[in-house]
DNA sequence: GGTGTGACCAGCT
DNA sequence: AAGCTGGCCACAC
């Protein structure tokens, strides 16, 4: 058995549910998390995403807020209000760093994503 | 291999 | 009501 093992980490979990967000749409660190299995390894979903410069996939870590809908990880972008330029590019309002639509572009993997692994 | 950390969340004070 | 602390679990040194 054993064969190659699909040592899928926990960040290439968090990465496919990330590459999954569509256009226009964001979710929440939270939300991937209990998506994953943990609700409560929340902060796993952001440390992945510190990590997601390392993956050599486009992985669109502006799509993931905290459930306030604030952009906890703008700083992580290199620039501060690229996250923000990157959401407004995708028809997302943002406005003091929060997403002023965020019920309205919210993507739930648990309800849009079903359980396909 | 123990310790620390981290882009969170929720509960307690 | 608001601030803080704990919890949680995977990865890096």
């Amino acid at each position: 058995m054993a064969s190659e093992t699909e040592h899928q980490s926990f960040f290439e979990s968090v990465y496919q549910v990330v590459r999954l967000i569509p256009y226009g749409r964001v979710t929440s660190y939270g939300a991937i998390a209990a998506f994953l299995g943990s609700k409560r390894s929340s902060r796993m979903v952001g440390w992945a995403m510190n990590a997601s410069h390392s993956s050599i996939e486009n992985i669109p870590a502006h799509r993931v807020v905290n459930r306030n809908g604030m952009l906890t990880g703008k700083f992580h972008f290199g620039e501060p209000g690229l996250m923000a330029q990157l959401l407004e590019n995708e028809g997302i309002i943002t406005e003091n760093d929060r997403i002023v639509n965020f019920r309205e572009v919210f993507w739930d993997p648990n309800k849009e994503l079903e359980l396909n692994l």
